[in-house]
DNA sequence: TTGTGTTTTATTGCCTCC
DNA sequence: GGAGGCAATAAAACACAA
């Protein structure tokens, strides 16, 4: 197979490169055969790039690396030179280090290039326009790339706090829903023994809090959360938090029970009126707290929409959309 | 020294723009 | 239709472990 090789001079558009194409119908016709042939150019009268020893690196030759612009002011090693190209016609040549170097500067300050800016570099590098062209290229190419891992790496560090402090979160909900049933239970317990708990308003103020629990559009949070939080707030008493405020301890509560699990709870209640002894409510009230306790693990809420406290669909809660 | 993986230079084909 | 850009790819040059 054909190394591919250049050419070198210049007419008004010939950027220097033969195509594979161009370089097999010449080398079938009219150009000299072997290594001369890959050297021979077209027209040479307007070039005004520095020809052959510009494409050779010279690293490894003479036993070391030599700078690509030192090679210009040894007129006496042109003949090596040439002869050091003639060996190297036709194999691919890397840029020496400093050409390279200078080409990086160029890219740091503009990425594209303009023609003009093309051929400034090319005589200043001794290259051929077509070959800084394909340098820019390349370069470009590899820049998209590393551009790309450094965008993942910094999306993968975002995914990565996101789901810590979402898990935070989730911790955090169930701490405080822990803390809920303990004082749900703590307060039945106290009034049912006062006698003063009127368990079926209770349970109506539950039922009716947690037909409520519907998703606020606006911030993606269960509507009663955000409910409870102004009138919470608007209250400005000191019993907003009070474990032992009855208002407090049934809003949480409706806020907390599955919508079934109310419904079934309170059940007997609702198909028979006339049933208002407050033995049945305790025992429905306990099995209603066991339910809940059993269930502790169970996502929260409650809500039709299968939506999670957080608004989350609860099969995105493993951020699924992300793969490893 | 050699096999192998990586980087660099260059080509090809397709697309868009003027 | 020519110029230039890009993605995909080839192939030479290079690095490095065994």
């Amino acid at each position: 197979m054909m190394a591919p090789g250049i050419l070198y001079g210049g007419s008004s558009n010939f950027d220097g490169v033969f195509t594979q194409k161009q370089r097999d119908v010449f080398s079938s016709s009219t150009a000299p055969k072997g290594h001369l042939g890959s050297l021979f150019a077209p027209a040479s009268s307007s070039s005004n790039f520095l020809g052959s020893s510009s494409m050779v690196s010279f690293r490894g030759v003479n036993g070391g690396k030599r700078s690509f612009f030192d090679s210009f002011d040894q007129d006496d090693n042109e003949a090596d030179e040439l002869g050091e190209y003639l060996h190297q016609a036709e194999k691919k040549r890397r840029l020496t280090d400093n050409q390279v170097q200078f080409l990086e500067k160029s890219f740091g300050e503009e990425n594209k290039l303009e023609p003009e800016r093309k051929v400034q570099l090319a005589k200043e590098l001794g290259l051929q326009p077509r070959q800084i062209a394909i340098w820019f290229q390349n370069r470009r190419a590899r820049w998209k790339t590393k551009q790309l891992e450094k965008d993942y790496d910094e999306l993968r560090n975002r995914y990565d706090t996101l789901k810590s402090n979402y898990n935070n979160l989730l911790k955090e909900k169930e701490d405080l829903r822990t803390e809920v049933f303990r004082l749900t239970g703590k307060l039945f317990i106290k009034e049912k023994g006062n006698g003063q708990l009127d368990l079926r308003d209770e349970h109506k103020h539950s039922n009716a809090l947690a037909k409520e629990t519907v998703v606020d559009p606006m911030s993606n949070v269960p509507a009663l959360v955000v409910k409870h939080q102004q009138e919470d707030l608007s209250s400005a008493k000191s019993d907003v938090f009070d474990s032992e405020s009855p208002r407090y301890t049934s809003r949480m509560h409706s806020s907390v029970v599955d919508q079934d699990d109310s419904a079934r709870a309170f059940e007997t209640d609702q198909s028979d009126s006339s049933q208002d002894d407050d033995e049945n409510f305790s025992k429905n009230m306990l099995s209603t707290a066991n339910l809940l306790g059993k269930d502790a693990d169970d996502d929260y809420p409650a809500t039709s929409s299968n939506l999670s406290y957080f608004g989350f669909p609860v099969e995105d809660q493993g951020f699924g959309f992300w793969t490893y």
